[in-house]
DNA sequence: CTGAAAGCGCTTACAG
DNA sequence: CTGAAAGCGCTTACAG
């Protein structure tokens, strides 16, 4: 309920100060501008339309938009239902187009008339969010952690379900298993990294640099990659793909070279959306429900702007792991190289899984397949 | 630049009325109602934040709401491009929420500060388009097309590309070619199965009832429609989907049975996005760029507002379509039923491509593939 | 059911 | 660089 007034008075200026400020007038001292600012955030000020408070939740890209991937979809469908539940409205913003560039975070949005943001970020762009938490406008971060404790994030756990992702496979007989990355990496794909290494020593296996690729986001490069593992001396028997489209690119490859899936290669892929239902064979995959990150994200700020929630979030939600049909038993190695690195497959109960390592002791079936 | 007291003066009532009628307050006469709403839309009444006009634009489904949708993401992405380039903002909103039962949309839109509204709709929602045509608030209809002169709209126009790609199968010596479509039709539909009918017609083929598969749309349908055709007596050897879900099911659902595409069987999808690449074999489509209807939708809006476009926006956009790989010469029939019929494949010229029925005279390559 | 008037929120010349 | 005051846009008791 915060106006004018209360900002004025909270920081000790008269309303025009405040006003000037909300409006970047150049002409205000550096110094009660940040003093109006931060009492603005404190105070909560709302900016209304006419006389009504806005109910607007504003969806920003730190980095380029990118609207049309499935995750970032799914992010906003998942906004835009936390929305509805809250009476919020979201407003898709762009920081890029016409954020001034002496204006703070703060001024932008109360300018937009939002009262709270999701921001989606990149890697290169983190720091943004601190700037938005060091304001201390209200926002959370989507898919991404800080170590910050003023910056709310929520995240997907993707690691556990890696490791047990890797461990299925080794637990199939595999041996010489590649895993796929982003070249520019978040911590999401650092954690599937970890726990692809994590995985292979747990189970006494040697980590080979050679069987890791890091390659921009697309189709192509997951057709690369599958390509590029085809023609290596030892070949791979399985691939630990740590993103949709990659995994996606890669199976398309695999039809293309009459490469069978899993028959002669076994794939794992990652996935945000529904995309593991709709390649042939339907692709095992570690699943994130990036609906959920939006919805959360937005349930949060919505209890956050009625008082009804406390001043941090910092959240992470379970992936889940799913066995599909891109996953089978070790090729029955036939090339030699295998046998010389003394990569044996162990002996198999028939349906590749001997149970003794996977699921992991107290995984129950539902744990493995069912959404969380 | 209209405020309350042009709408006043324009209507002819005080600025206490206007008020009311903006904030539904029930107790204003129904005439005087409709006269303000009337002088509010003829002025271009706009809401503003503080003291600023706020650039909003709503971006609505006139039925339930699916983002997660490849088309509708599609068509967001394009607005929010749109939107950029006009400096507007874009607003996800829901009527099925918090539109009031006995408030126009007029009331709703300007409550909710937009300026103007893209409407996404589905054939039971149509009456809701024409009503907001009605009152004069501004909107465009994204993917459907009216008679009446008040609704803007814009629309692919597949009829054309339709006809098209079945005349290719024809040339391609196929005779038995079935054809899926929605089982809740909307014009681009039956814009789709009427250029069947007329590139069957067009070349002597029969119309066949028992070739026509109507469904709901998603890939377990697609699945379906392609297992029905395998176990009909007279299989086709060539199926058109007007709908990339149930496209990429069928494709699916052909791996999992064993049978070719294209050798078993050809089959051209429809395309809104890009799933035509990420399925294999690389399904030849007619495509439609629905990012494309978004942009135009929300760069006419921008030009409606800052009174540079005329009052009215009924547009369509050329489809394309793009050949890829899962369309190939008719299967050899072998099956007795089809020369009982008399439908004998034309002799080929090797590669499928007789020439003379397809591409139609006049028809460049660039026509046939490239984006318009 | 409607208007004149009071009053809040905000912005903006004007003064210092 | 900042405040007091004028003034616009809107809403809302109050009166009729």
């Amino acid at each position: 309920m915060a106006s004018v007034r209360q900002i004025a008075e909270s920081a000790g200026v008269s309303i025009s100060t405040v006003s000037r400020v909300l409006n970047n007038d150049p002409a205000v001292n550096t110094d009660t501008r940040d003093r109006v600012l931060s009492a603005a955030n404190r105070s909560g000020y709302v900016p209304t339309i006419g006389r009504r408070i806005t109910r607007y939740i504003g969806f920003a890209y730190t980095g380029r938009r990118t609207l049309v991937d499935a995750f970032d979809t799914a992010v906003l469908d998942g906004a835009a239902r936390g929305a509805d539940d809250a009476r919020l409205d979201v407003v898709i913003l762009n920081l890029h187009r016409d954020k001034q560039a002496d204006e703070t975070f703060t001024q932008f949005f109360m300018r937009k008339g939002v009262r709270g943001v999701v921001l989606r970020t990149v890697s290169e762009s983190r720091d943004v969010c601190l700037k938005i938490a060091e304001e201390g406008f209200p926002h959370v971060v989507v898919s991404d952690r800080f170590d910050s404790p003023h910056v709310n994030y929520i995240d997907g756990d993707s690691k556990g379900d890696s490791l047990r992702a890797v461990e299925y496979l080794i637990s199939l007989g595999h041996r010489r298993i590649a895993f796929a990355m982003h070249s520019v990496p978040d911590c999401d794909h650092v954690d599937r990294f970890d726990a692809y290494k994590q995985a292979l020593a747990n189970h006494g296996l040697a980590f080979d640099e050679r069987l890791v690729f890091r390659h921009p986001i697309n189709l192509a490069a997951g057709a690369t990659i599958l390509k590029l593992t085809r023609s290596m001396p030892e070949r791979p028997t399985a691939i630990y793909f740590a993103d949709p489209l990659l995994a996606v690119g890669a199976v398309q490859k695999a039809h293309e070279l009459g490469v069978r899936i899993p028959d002669d290669v076994s794939i794992i892929g990652f996935d945000d959306a529904d995309m593991r239902h709709a390649v042939y064979p339907t692709l095992t995959a570690v699943c994130q429900d990036a609906s959920r990150l939006g919805f959360q994200a937005v349930a949060w700020l919505g209890q956050l702007l009625s008082g009804s929630a406390p001043g941090r979030f910092q959240h992470t939600i379970p992936t889940f792991f799913e066995i599909n049909r891109s996953t089978g038993p070790a090729a029955d190695a036939g090339a030699g190289p295998n046998l010389e690195n003394g990569h044996v497959a162990p002996p198999g109960n028939g349906n590749g899984l001997p149970g003794a390592t996977f699921p992991p002791s107290g995984a129950s079936d539902k744990d493995m397949r069912g959404r969380p």
